[in-house]
DNA sequence: AGAAAAGCGGAGTTGCACACTCCGGATGAG
DNA sequence: CTCATCCGGAGTGTGCAACTCCGCTTTTCT
């Protein structure tokens, strides 16, 4: 849950300024996760306690932070989608995974965000390519065993997991595991049982989708490219 | 679908502008349900094809002509809930319900925004006050026949709904109708069946919740009070 | 038609929040 | 004790949305 973020290692930094990039580190953690991406640097360094400045002198600027911060968080939703294509029966390995990264991303704001790709649209396409095949796979098998009805797809996992991620993301306040309730009436929806009305997106539209979504809520274009003010 | 916004009709509008007005709301209708309230009333005029000082001439703010325009679509959400409960099968009434808040809210952004209480809790509150006496009825009546499950709570028709206007949020624009195909897998997950693991919200927190929450995502506080600057 | 009232348009003003810089002063290393 | 390194936070730059102002146009009235 706390482990360090690896920095080159160039010079041994200074006593004080290896103490302070932790505590800043520590501190993104806890407001990204708490107040998604939207926090400013202002914020992260105050809640560490910190001056601005010293901020920015670790990092260039807030999206190198989250990146470097969410690198972890991202490959543990990875090995989660791969340990649960190594599970012997799929539909534990399918509830499993839903479970698993609906549990990460409510209790992250930031790396639901991270995820949605609603900062860095790239970003998240690597993720999705990581990822994606892993549940293909693990959907596929599941069908065949007769667990999940055949005309699933892939994307509603992902579907499912941002539902109950609405629920959290509303309710996280209030009653943290509120989303629990609704878990199992989805998963019990991709069980064999009437078909469903309208078939699944793709797995490309989805992805498009998420990207061009929040793009509108989260204040349009913003500057995910580089040149803040030059 | 077109309707008038009631005018006090003081004095009689002169003719352009009773035109430009009736533009004006039409425009609103269509940007806000495309774009949400985040649209400016400088959106809004220009989408009209006319200046922002006609604008606001017509409306004080953004926000007296958001109200002016949502008021019958939460009239209509009203009605739906009461349509519902005069319905004979409760279990009826409540998949008729589900379906018709999810349609109108999918349809338009702005609409769910207000009845998210985004902008003004308060609104919010008594749009709250409307329906959830009528929903409550509802749901004693769909427990009484067996419909759904004990455990089932009114709450739970507010969180689904959330989860539907989720969905459409992020796939309406690849494809519109993608909700419909979660709200079988949901409404069958209140039927009677396992238990859920975790217990319903009350009203109130759902309320709490729902004010709270997106205060944060649609930059905090902003002007729900009047005073933008005197 | 002609004048006055009503309305229009959109450049410009104000307020505000965030990203990022800068440099005098503090602190740690040798 | 000295100096390189680092800190702090006031200050600068930018962008956006809300809203105003006033010269000009259109309608209405007689």
């Amino acid at each position: 849950m706390t482990t360090k973020v690896d920095e080159p290692a160039s010079r041994p930094l200074r006593k004080d300024a290896a103490r302070n990039r932790a505590l800043l580190v520590q501190a993104a953690r806890e407001v990204f996760a708490e107040r998604g991406l939207e926090a400013s640097l202002d914020d992260v360094a105050r809640h560490a306690g910190l001056g601005v400045g010293t901020a920015y002198r670790h990092f260039p600027n807030k999206h190198e932070l989250a990146k470097a911060i969410f690198a972890e968080a991202i490959d543990d939703i990875v090995s989660l989608a791969e340990l649960a294509g190594t599970m012997d029966d799929p539909w534990n390995g399918i509830v499993g995974f839903l479970e698993g990264a609906a549990e990460a991303q409510t209790a992250d704001r930031g790396l639901r965000e991270v995820l949605m790709g609603v900062h860095d649209p790239e970003q998240m396409e690597q993720i999705n390519d990581r990822i994606s095949p892993l549940l293909d796979e693990l959907v596929t098998r599941a069908k065949a065993t007769g667990a999940v009805r055949a005309d699933v797809e892939t994307t509603d996992i992902g579907v499912v997991v941002m539902m109950l991620c609405t629920v959290a993301d509303i309710t996280g306040d209030v009653a943290p595991d509120l989303w629990r309730r609704y878990l199992p009436m989805l998963v019990n929806g991709l069980r064999p049982g009437a078909d469903l009305p309208v078939p699944p997106i793709s797995n490309d539209q989805l992805r498009t989708a998420m990207t061009t979504h929040k793009q509108r809520l989260i204040r349009a274009g913003q500057n995910a490219a580089p040149s803040p003010h030059d």
